[in-house]
DNA sequence: TAAAGTAGCGAGAACGTTCCCGGAAACAAC
DNA sequence: GTTGTTTCCGGGAACGTTCTCGCTACTTTA
């Protein structure tokens, strides 16, 4: 069971020096000769030495990971994320434990209580309750935590996420300037942040235009693109119908689609459909769809750099990052061809 | 920098007995009594004591950590099989370390030379390179090594793939029960076994078919949807034009499909395409996408199975495990309506 | 030429845990 | 009352590394 590595013991032996100076050596060169490192670097490389972290991490209480928490990794988004985490931890030779709650709150209660805080030196998390107060004692602990995209209000530290407010302000003035006039919107779960943030873009932009905002347009739901199926559904049922439909993400928003295309509804000509992500699908389908594209990677580069930081100095003062989103025109809100 | 948490010396300290005993305690109850194992787990609770995995890691020299070896985890196939590798392995008290290679050899290289062996209990790798040989050093230091998907043939450990050469095979003898009869392939990298293994089922089927293969119809380039739109228009240049394409994935059949469109040709009656994975988008793209499901999270959780009865057993005898596809038919195979 | 400074190295504790071994106490058996 | 057995607990080494301190030998300064 027990593995047998090469040691500096084995290093100080084989050259005959004291095991000091060959850790020394194998960091900085300060007070060691540049002879006597050299000797060290090549028997270091010749043997296949390779350090042991536990070891490390042990006395300096730092282990170069990074824990991320995320509700799943098989969405787009979330993996895009992941990929400029990635990029940015890989420079600075951190390794990435993952975490995935697969959506479900108590599941990341569980597991952050099982959380092994000793062997992580920070935390990168996109909530999967709509509290953060879970995370508080991990930062008691002295691990520092960053939030990304769906980001809490309770516990103070670094988030970074994307506009949410303008950027559904935009997609649904967007609608409004192609036409249509009866916007509906297809939230997320009403608890999360930045279901509320997109709907309150969305209600502003009705406002500002002098349309007013029908409550029995707004439906908030899950974030599959069922539940997507189910609000257009729902939304069918009433007396009088929208003309346009702005859904929270890319998912909800194609599964409004294939419900309307199963009714027989042109999308476009008669509804006009806009999402949020930009996940690539959106590109593909016909008609394509229009969207708010989120600077996925961005986020997840911006979010590794600032933990870092936070990991790097005790009192980093944390930071609020917000990056805008763009609009990205396709056919699916193409009122006249 | 150095944080300080609670450890076992604090719970022996305030219980007046030793770290021996507390040891004992908080794993199995042998040799303590049942009364001071629970006045130790009570006191451990109170402090909200969380083991220092640095310390266990050193002294027993494993580490309940798994380095998971992947091209990305931006698409359909490698998310699905990592959120199966994460189901197994969060129930077993497994963490994931996930490195990322983005298709380049050369950093799958560097990641291995760079890896930490004495921080991981085992490695679970879909190979970007060509070979794998650079993996039996890890091997050779006692790490065990299970490959899926992408696996090599050099070295001596358990494998999970899909079987691609009958999901080919049955591809291809679906678009010649279909009527279509000119059928093009559009491969992976050739160097790859598995581009190997479908092309293999594809040309055995032409042949049982009595139909023969046009080395000028069988193209090899990337895995993107871009070289999918390369590859037919280099198709579409010949004299000769097939009336059928099966690609190696999901991604090249949609890129080819996207090429075919903007030439004006009708998938289905005019040209049938048949895909490879069952990404959600081949179900979602008009037409849908006739394709071989893979079963993606049956590889992730087979895969870190194998890995934890490696990990167990020294010398567990190495498996290769295949699993079956699925043909899913759909419109883009529907020569007449 | 003596004092002071500096470069290079080694000894040994420390990090938090497990594990091996020895021993005390309690009890049973002869 | 001695011996043996069991139950429970403590002491201390070990894991591989860093870090602090102190020592030697050489160089510089006055």
């Amino acid at each position: 069971m027990r593995r047998q590595f090469i040691t500096i013991k084995d290093i100080a032996r084989e050259l005959g020096i004291s095991v000091s100076t060959v850790s020394r050596a194998l960091r900085d060169a300060y007070d060691v000769n540049r002879e006597t490192r050299e000797k060290v670097l090549a028997k270091a490389a010749e043997l296949h030495y390779k350090p042991n972290f536990n070891a490390i991490g042990l006395v300096q209480s730092n282990t170069h990971n990074i824990g991320v928490v995320m509700p799943g990794i098989t969405n787009y988004y979330f993996s895009t994320v992941f990929t400029g985490i990635e990029e940015v931890a890989y420079e600075n030779g951190y390794n990435l434990i993952l975490f995935l709650t697969n959506d479900s709150p108590e599941r990341e209660q569980r597991l952050i209580q099982d959380l092994s805080l000793s062997s992580l030196d920070g935390l990168l998390v996109s909530l999967t309750s709509p509290e953060d107060r879970h995370y508080g004692q991990v930062l008691e602990n002295g691990i520092p935590v960053v939030f990304f995209d769906r980001v809490g209000g309770d516990v103070r530290t670094s988030k970074v996420m994307q506009d949410d407010y303008n950027g559904a302000f935009e997609a649904t003035q967007h609608l409004i300037d192609s036409g249509y006039r009866h916007i509906a919107h297809i939230g997320g779960p009403a608890g999360l942040a930045f279901s509320r943030q997109r709907r309150q873009g969305y209600a502003d932009a009705l406002e500002k235009n002098g349309l007013a905002l029908r409550e029995e347009w707004v439906v908030h739901s899950g974030f599959s693109q069922e539940c997507g199926q189910q609000d257009v559904e729902q939304l069918w049922k009433l007396p009088v119908k929208p003309d346009a439909i702005f859904a929270v993400n890319d998912r909800k928003a194609i599964g409004a689609m294939l419900a309307l295309k199963a009714r027989g509804v042109q999308i476009g000509p008669e509804v006009g459909v806009v999402g949020f992500t930009n996940d690539p699908v959106s590109g593909i389908i016909s008609p394509s769809l229009t969207t708010i594209a989120e600077p996925a990677f961005e986020i997840g580069k911006i979010s590794c750099e600032l933990l870092l930081k936070h990991i790097a100095r005790k009192h980093f003062e944390p930071k609020a990052v917000t990056l805008p989103g763009k609009l990205i025109i396709r056919e699916s809100s193409r009122k006249h061809p």
